[in-house]
Formats: C-alpha cells, structure tokens, sequence
DNA sequence: TGTACATCAGTGAACGCGCGTTCACTGATGTAC
DNA sequence: TGTACATCAGTGAACGCGCGTTCACTGATGTAC
C-alpha cells in the first residue's frame, strides 16, 4: 500500500495550493513585485500569518510558481521536437501545441512572460535555469534527428536556444490574442508557423 | 533667431526631465507596477505633490518612458538593416550596434525588457504599438535589399517581426552578461550572430 | 521702463488606509505507552 | 482501546510605517498697459 499523508500534511498541501492558486489569478493583472502578502491570503480567506507557515516572502512564492509553471512545458516540449514527420507536420503540430497549452494555462503562461524580465531576481534566476534544462533537453533532442549530422553540439545548443526563445515568443503573441478573435488567433497561427519554417529552412541549409 | 522657452517652462522641463531619470533608475530593481509616486519625487528632492504637475500616475510616467526608451533604438534600427555590405559583414555590424546600445542604454533596454509583458496595461500598449512601426520600418527597409524579390509583403512582415524580437532577444542577453565577464559577453555575441545567421540563411533559402 | 495683475510649478500639512511583521494563543492531529 | 502529552497549521490583536491624494498656500515668472 502507498504512503497516506496524514489529515495535517493534507490539509497544509491544500492551504499551499490555494495560496499559489489565489497569487497566480491576482498576477494576471500586476506583476510579482508589487503583490501584496495579505492579498493572497484575503483571496484564500486565511489570516495573513498563516502565509508565513508556506513561504518567507511572495518572492518565494514566487520561485515555487516557476516550478509549478515551468513544470507543466515539460511534456510538451518532449512532444514537440521528437515528433514524427516532416518539417511542415513537425511545425504544425508544434503550433498546434504551444496554441492549446496557451488556452489551458494562460496564467501559468502570462506569469513566465512577466518574471522572466521581471522585477525580483530569484525568480528571475529560477526561470533563466529552467529555460536552461529546457535548451539542454532541445539540444539532446535535436542531436537525434538526421538532419543534425555533422553539427556541433554548441550549434546545436545555440539552434535549441532559439527555439525555445521563439517558442516563448509565440505563446506570448497567442495570449495577446486569446481574448480576440478567432481570426487574430488564426494569423498569430499562420506568422509563427512561417517563422518557424523559415528557421527550419536556416537550419537545413546551415554549413550546407 | 529660434523659440527661446520661458525660464518657467524650462525649469518644468528640467523637473519632469528629473523625474523620468529617478523613475528609469529605481526601475532597475523592481517593476513599474510597484513603483511609488512618493519614490520618485523623494529621489528627485521635490514634494510628493509636485508629481501631478507632470503625471497623472506612475502609470503616466511608465508610457513616457516607453517613448524616451524606444525613442532611442530608432536611428540604430535603420543604421542595422539598411547598412552596406554582405550579410557576415552586416551582422556583425548589427550585432555590435546592439551591445553597444546595451552598454550606453542599459536602464532602457532593462525597461522594455520588463514593462513589455508587465504588469501595467497602458505600458505594454505603448510598447506594441512602437515595437510594431519599428517591424514596419524594417519590413520596408528588408523591402529594399534585392534579396527580398519575389516575397509578399506579408512574408517581409513576418521576416521583420522575427527580426525585431530577435533584437530584443539579444538586447536582454546583453543586458544579464553586462555585470559578467568579457568573455560572457563575447560569448553573447558569438550565440546571437550565429542566431542571425542561421535566420539569414533561411531568409536566402525562403522558396527556393 | 515701471506698475498692477494673472498664472502656475512647487509646497507642506493633513487624511484615511492597507501594508509586513511580531507575538502569544488555540485546538485538531499525531505519537508513545 | 484509552490516556496523556507533543506538535504545529492557522488565529487575531497590535505595532509602526509609508502610501496616494486633497487642499489652500506661496512666490517667482509672465503679461498687459
């Protein structure tokens, strides 16, 4: 049989979440730096002291939303640039992706796009290491493909560094466009999608 | 002889001048959204009132940022694309253009960077309204390169985009490696050109 | 040039408010026997 | 199973503090004659 938390570590992982929860909604229209402790704690319906049980400071609330947000690209990612197919079948799909996994975690998304640059640095730090294991992971990825015969692996490194700075790029532009129309979200589609063929083609033709 | 301003005038320019200056300093480590309007004027050495003389908010203040900061990268923007030479040639013009721009501008490009996805909406507004005319200043500088025959206009577009965020892409890197060592920085400039080249090539090889 | 009045950038006191943090506490849950 | 004690997530009062905004003001600059 599996380890059962008790009633107190349950209920403790279920304030927790709620905080994260709660501070991930209000940062959908401030950033980091300016959210306020009893903010979340008035969202949650608990005392403000009762943040301090979880987390030092929001800064580290913080840092725990980057696991949290950054978590869930995993897969997808995997997904992404190991599919089967052709270049233009790879592209779409990819698209196809970053476009869902933008209308299922907006927030999680907005919140990565926002403290990347933002304004508390161990966040900030959090994120930059974790794009980091994201390249690496590209970069192993790539390295599988035949068309990465003959490159070098800081080539390799430096083609995943782009795509996973594009791919940023473009979930950004498709949360701008989440609220519009059908038709806004159709071009964001369509001009990341050539953009994406147009690195591809760079990198088929690279030293070639 | 030319408009001299009134002494009154002046002295108004030169305090709201004072204001933006503190502003884009204290925006060195935290976000705009949790700026105060009495941080400001503390550092400038005038009353808290004096502030509405020039803004209605920091929110205020956040958009005429957005037009001193971005105000600047025009000319350097025509200078990178519209140089003479073959592509190695213009990239490494372009790449140094950039870190020197990083290296004269840091508490700009650091604003952009940050405000561009951050938490104040009319910031952000400003900020893709401009970062869309400088695409559309490339798109008709790329227009001009004999490269570019046979591409739609829509295609230029998409190119210049691609162009335009990359540059941001570059800027913020230099940025993080500003504190760094020579060789961090060196090691900026080697990724972003072979990025740019990777994008030339693509560009080269677009539909043939 | 001099005078009388208008303008308006910057002042300083005052306000009500929400903030982060401290502290001793409560009472349900966990543990040892 | 029952009892006695330990743990600890969440409470609620209290604190000092800086915030944004209001208001009537001052005095140098500008303007009309």
């Amino acid at each position: 049989m599996s380890h059962t938390l008790g009633i107190r570590q349950a209920q403790k992982q279920k304030t927790r979440q709620a905080l994260l929860d709660a501070a991930l909604g209000l940062l959908e229209e401030q950033s980091l730096s300016s959210l306020g402790l009893r903010e979340v704690t008035r969202a949650v319906g608990v005392a403000p002291t009762a943040f301090y049980r979880h987390f030092r400071s929001t800064a580290d609330l913080g840092v725990a939303l980057v696991e949290e947000a950054l978590g869930s690209l995993h897969p997808m990612i995997e997904d992404t640039v190991s599919a089967a197919g052709d270049s233009d079948e790879r592209i779409a799909r990819a698209v196809d992706l970053i476009a869902r996994h933008v209308a299922t975690y907006p927030a999680h998304v907005r919140f990565i796009a926002r403290e990347r640059h933002g304004g508390v640095q161990p966040v900030r730090a959090a994120i930059r290491e974790q794009l980091a294991r994201f390249a690496e992971e590209v970069k192993v990825a790539l390295a599988e493909h035949p068309e990465s015969a003959g490159w070098s692996d800081d080539d390799l490194l430096m083609l995943a560094g782009l795509y996973v700075d594009h791919m940023l790029m473009a979930a950004s532009a498709f949360l701008e466009a989440l609220e519009g129309s059908d038709q806004e979200r159709e071009r964001v589609a369509c001009v990341t999608s050539r953009q994406m063929r147009l690195i591809s083609i760079g990198r088929h033709n690279w030293l070639g």
